[in-house]
DNA sequence: GTACCTCTTGAATCATATA
DNA sequence: GTATATGATTCAAGAGGTA
C-alpha cells in the first residue's frame, strides 16, 4: 500500500525510508526534511501564477473553468520570485551532484522560473516544448492560440557533466533520429484524467503520463529517485512507479493525496520497458497556405485559377486570396466564386506551371515532404 | 538608394526623416534619439549571451563556426539583464501606446529578457516557438537537439486593448484555423543567406525571411513603422519593404549596415492590391436592426424563432423585440429567453424564408452590401 | 455493430464603441 | 474616468445518445 508521511515523519523515518512515498506539507518545509544530495531528478510544476482577470465565456456561451485555486495567486511578480527562490534552493541542496532539474510552466511564469534558475547556479541544458496536439483555442480572437508549454531541463551545476541521458534510447524512439526539443502530445483527458464521484476533475492542471514518460525515459535510470515537490495528483509517482523508478512526492492538499495514493496503488510496473512513443506522424500535418508564400513556393501576386480557367483570384501576403470585391482563404473563396457552401481550395485552385496548370496541392506536397522528416 | 544616419543626423533630421533608414550607433543611444510614441510594432533579436566554452567540433572533427562576436559577450547575467533593461526601456519610450513588442531569443537568453519584460510592466500576450525544420544537430549526444527559439509578443501596457493582431487574415491563412503558437520554419539558409565575396556568411544569426514575414503580417497593418534596434543584415527591414511596411533599424557595425542597404535595395515591395489584410466581422459597418425594418428587409409584425424554433418573438416598429412579458433588443431578448447574459441576436433569430430559417444576419448582410455601392 | 450527431471540456493573463 | 449597449468569438477529443 502507497502512503504519505508528515513532515515529522519524513524526517525521522529510517534512511529512504521516504522512498516511494508523498509527504504532506509546505514544499519548503518538507524538502528541508530530506537528506542532502540524495535524489536523481526532480519534475517540478510549480503554480503558474495565471493573473487571471474577470471570466470568460465560449462563443456558445458557456462558462470556460479556469484555474483560480487559491494556491495559483500571487500577490506581486516579487513575491513569485522569493516562492520559486525558495524552492529551487531547497531543491539544489537535495539533488544529487549530476542530478537534473525539470521545470514545467507557461509565459506567466516559465520566464522567472528559467532566470531564478540561472541566477541559483543552475545550468540550462535545454528547453522543451510541449506541443499540445488539442490546446484550448483562443475564444476571442485576439491572440495566437496558446498551444504549447516550455519545460525548462537544468543539472545543478554548471560543472556537473555527469548527469543522466540516455540518447541513445531517445534517438531510437525517435525513428533513429535525435529527439528534438519540440514534443507533441495531447493533453491529460478522457480516461487518463481523475474525477470524483460526480465527473469533476480532481486536479485542475493534470499532465499527460506520456509527457512524464519521456521525461523519465530520457533522464533516469531504472532505480533513480524522482522527486515531485508539487505532486498535485500523482502524475510523476505513477509513472515513475510504472517505470522502475523511486518517487518522492510533496503535496500540501489532502484531497491530492488522496488521490495520488489511489492511483499509483493501480499502478502495475512495467517488467520491461516498454514505453511507447508518440510518433507525430497522424494522418498528415497540416499545411497552412500561408507557408507556401512564406516559403517562397508561391509569390504574393500570383494569379490562381481553377482547372478550366474559368475562374481566376490573386494571392495576397497574408495567405489570403482575393477576386473582385470577394476575399477570403483558398477554400472560402473556392466556395464563393463558384456559389457553394464549400470547397477544397488546395484542389480546385491551379497554378501555372510552364504552359501547364498545376493544383496549389502540388506545392502543399512538397512542404510536407520538408515537414515529414519532423513528426 | 537606402541610407544610414549618424546619431547627430537621426536626432536633427526633420520629423519622420528617419524612416526607412537605419541608424548607425549604440541601440540605447539610436532608440534616444527617436521622438517618443512613434513607432507602431519592435522587432528585436537582442545578443543571446551564448557564453560557450572553448570550441565545438563536429563529430568529423570539423570546428563548428560558433557566435563568438564580441557583441554576443557579457561578463555576468547581472551585466547582461543591465543591457537588457536599458534597451527595452529605450523601446518602452519609443512604441506608441498601442504598440507591441517581439523579442527573440534562446534558453541562454529568452527567460531574462521575459522577466525583465515583465518587470517592465509589458504585458506578454504570447510566446511563440518557432520550430525549426533543419536544426545543427547536437554534436555530443548530451542533450536534446536544440530545435526551437522562442518569441516573447508583448503590447506595451497591461491595459491597452488596442493593439493590432490581424486574427482573421492569421486563420484563413492556416486552413481557417487559428494560428498557433508553435510556428514551423526552415532556417536562413541557401541563396537567401547573406555571403561576403569568399563565400562566408556576412551575419552569424540570420533570420529568415518568412518568420519575419508572419511577425510582419500577424501584428501591423499596411504603412506601419516597424523598428529593429539590432538590425544586423536587415531581413526585419527586407521583409517589412516588400510588405509596404515603413522600417527603422539600428545597428553599430558598418559591415552589417553595407550589406543591410545593398539587400533592402534589391527589394521591390508589393502591390497594394495584394497587401490588403483580411479583416472579419469585427470591422464591418455597424448596421442597427431597425435598419432592416426601415428598408422594407423585414415587416413589423414578423415572427421571429431560434434556429429551432423553441423560442420565438414578434419584430416591434420600432427596432425591438416582444416574446410574451419581456422585450427589448434583438440581443436583450435573445439572452433573456436563453436565460444567459449576452446572445448575439443577429446570428441567434431566425425567420422563415419558405420553409427554411435563415438567420436575420443574412438581411444585414444585404444592407451592408447595399452601403457598400454608395462609398 | 456502425455511422452520425450532440454535448462537454481543457493552465486563458481573451472586446469595443458610445454616452 | 465609468457605465451601458452592441454583438463577436472555438479546436480537438471523448462521451453518450440516436438512427
Amino acid at each position: 500500500m502507497s502512503r504519505f508521511l508528515s513532515l515529522a515523519e519524513a524526517r525521522s523515518v529510517r534512511p529512504n525510508g521516504w522512498l516511494d512515498t508523498i509527504i504532506k506539507g509546505d514544499c519548503v518545509a518538507a524538502l528541508d526534511a530530506l537528506p542532502d544530495q540524495s535524489v536523481d531528478v526532480i519534475f517540478a510544476d510549480p503554480p503558474y501564477n495565471l493573473q487571471l482577470g474577470g471570466t470568460l465565456h465560449r462563443p456558445d456561451q458557456s462558462l470556460v473553468d479556469a484555474v483560480d485555486d487559491e494556491w495559483d495567486q500571487f500577490a506581486s511578480f516579487e513575491a513569485y520570485d522569493a516562492f520559486t527562490r525558495a524552492w529551487l534552493l531547497a531543491c539544489r541542496r537535495v539533488l544529487k551532484p549530476n542530478g537534473t532539474i525539470w521545470v514545467i510552466g507557461s509565459y506567466h511564469n516559465i520566464f522567472r522560473v528559467g532566470a531564478t534558475l540561472q541566477d541559483l547556479n543552475f545550468w540550462i541544458l535545454n528547453d522543451v516544448v510541449w506541443r499540445k496536439t488539442n490546446p484550448m483555442p483562443n475564444f476571442k480572437g485576439r491572440r495566437f492560440q496558446n498551444a504549447h508549454e516550455t519545460m525548462i531541463w537544468a543539472s545543478r551545476d554548471p560543472k556537473a557533466k555527469g548527469y543522466t541521458f540516455n540518447y541513445d534510447a531517445m534517438k531510437a524512439a525517435n525513428d533513429d533520429v535525435q529527439m528534438r526539443s519540440d514534443w507533441l502530445f495531447p493533453i491529460c483527458s478522457g480516461g487518463e484524467r481523475l474525477k470524483d464521484a460526480d465527473g469533476k476533475k480532481i486536479h485542475p492542471t493534470q499532465k499527460p503520463e506520456a509527457l512524464l514518460a519521456r521525461v523519465i525515459m530520457a533522464s533516469t535510470k531504472p532505480g533513480d529517485i524522482v522527486l515531485d515537490p508539487f505532486f498535485g495528483s500523482g502524475t510523476t509517482g505513477a509513472v515513475a512507479k510504472r517505470l522502475g523508478r523511486h518517487f518522492v512526492g510533496i503535496e500540501r492538499e489532502q484531497d491530492y493525496i488522496d488521490a495520488a495514493l489511489a492511483r499509483i496503488d493501480a499502478v502495475e510496473p512495467l517488467g520491461k520497458q516498454t514505453l511507447t512513443v508518440l510518433s507525430g506522424k497522424k494522418a498528415e500535418p497540416r499545411v497552412a497556405f500561408n507557408t507556401l508564400i512564406e516559403s517562397g513556393l508561391i509569390a504574393p501576386g500570383t494569379v490562381l485559377t481553377d482547372a478550366r480557367r474559368r475562374y481566376s483570384a490573386i494571392v495576397r501576403a497574408d495567405g489570403t486570396l482575393a477576386s473582385g470585391s470577394d476575399a477570403g482563404s483558398i477554400h472560402r473563396l473556392g466556395a464563393k466564386v463558384q456559389g457553394l457552401d464549400a470547397c477544397n481550395g488546395w484542389t480546385f485552385w491551379h497554378y501555372a506551371d510552364g504552359k501547364e496548370l498545376k493544383p496549389i496541392d502540388a506545392l502543399r506536397a512538397v512542404v510536407r515532404s520538408d515537414m515529414a522528416k519532423l513528426d
